[in-house]
DNA sequence: GGATGCGCTGTTGCATGGCACAGGACCTTA
DNA sequence: TAAGGTCCTGTGCCATGCAACAGCGCATCC
């Protein structure tokens, strides 16, 4: 066979191909508006252009590439009008997943989420930037998996991915005071699951993502609707 | 063979293939758990696998299909969990798209939303149920256009698909007197709406959403769990 | 009689080649 | 010079053939 890369070798490889190509998206590796050729990926991956197709076919599906038909295959560069919409969709998700795990009561995430709490107390006292951005996004992990509901865990991934968030925490918790306020904010927000009070939950989480997206556009170049976002990479 | 391309030919084969085989499954023409085999559809579309085979991997990602690595393609059977899990999805959504809605003030779907009511009344008024089923569907859609949030319609219209809605409204106004109830809640919403009271607006649509539900899954058969395919042991 | 191993058949996974179309460079012409 | 048409190249689209695996019936063995 081909020269396998890592262990992986036993998924097909149209899924792996597709993960991959998913993360370098995602993780901001290839910039948006780029063009995605078959022939190319297909000589990288090693494999021919069949399942190079059915996976740009999935992440295609999935909003984060444009098949232009005969023309070619490009990442997706979000208008600033979807960045609002997926932003609206983001606080509408969250802010139900508190209210569902507020309703559920005493799970494990509800101890996982107070773990994550005083690490990013910690994190944030001697501002550690880095590990802050992780317990952020791990904290609203815990949230959308404590509501207990895989379609909505579903649609939000796919909005995570299609926001390419990774890359934009960094910026949003750039700006002076930031960190300390979200961490508040995410005290607060598990204290009213912990009284039960799903309404206030999901009220406060919505204003927290409001926030947070306020802080990420501040943070933002005024870039006229297509620039590329922020491609400081390593 | 492919006489058939009214129009459409245009498209591309696995577009055509894809949208044939979604209404098919979704109108319930074809069974849940039912085997799709790629050569059997290939050969009724006249066509080769290749574009079936990118279609039928389009609907797995829509969550339409089950495709399990060389055995077959499946239609897929939502258990009862999942059912539940994508009934509280449209409540979410349907609800933010009334409060969405209502913050936007007089735009023309309002006009349109105002026009479905008064042929909805005539059609519960003489009993016509047919037509207050088509009714009751557009207004939920005009709901979800007039959110004007191209995300929130997307998702939406991914998770009506999942449910196979058309088969079951008319189970849910098979019930007695729920047309005219439903009715009722429908002028309620909009009235709401039409103050722009955004809060109330949501919290009615989602209490509507789920009396709905609650209709709809009263009339259903109590199906032991799932009964289906050969769904190997737990 | 019951358990086990073997091979057959049907299905999807992948590779390869021909084709049609979009877009741009280039040449021709007024 | 500027406008128009033509050819060329790159790309995705589809057809076809081979290979690998899952499931299952059947013969075999204990």
């Amino acid at each position: 066979m081909n020269q396998r890369t890592s262990g992986s070798a036993k998924r097909s490889m149209q899924v792996r191909v597709s993960a991959e190509m998913r993360q370098r998206i995602i993780k901001g590796d290839i910039e948006p508006g780029a063009p995605l050729s078959e022939l190319a990926l297909a000589e990288e991956f090693g494999v021919s252009r069949t399942p190079v197709r059915e996976a740009l076919k999935q992440l295609q599906t999935e909003g984060l590439v444009e098949i232009r038909p005969r023309v070619g295959t490009f990442v997706t560069t979000p208008s600033r009008r979807e960045i609002t919409e997926l932003f609206e969709m983001k606080e509408l998700l969250e802010g139900a997943a508190a209210r569902l795990l507020a309703q559920r009561g005493r799970v494990t995430e509800i101890d996982r989420l107070e773990g994550n709490l005083r690490e990013a107390d910690a994190a944030v006292a001697r501002d550690d930037r880095e590990r802050y951005a992780q317990l952020v996004q791990e904290f609203h992990d815990l949230l959308i998996l404590g509501a207990d509901n895989s379609k909505l865990e579903a649609h939000y991934r796919t909005l995570m991915n299609q926001l390419a968030y990774p890359r934009l925490v960094n910026t949003s918790l750039s700006q002076p005071g930031r960190a300390l306020q979200s961490d508040r904010e995410h005290h607060l927000v598990l204290e009213l699951i912990l009284e039960k009070d799903g309404d206030s939950a999901e009220r406060v989480m919505r204003e927290h993502v409001r926030a947070s997206r306020r802080a990420l556009l501040a943070g933002l170049p005024i870039s006229s609707s297509n620039a590329s976002i922020g491609t400081a990479s390593p």
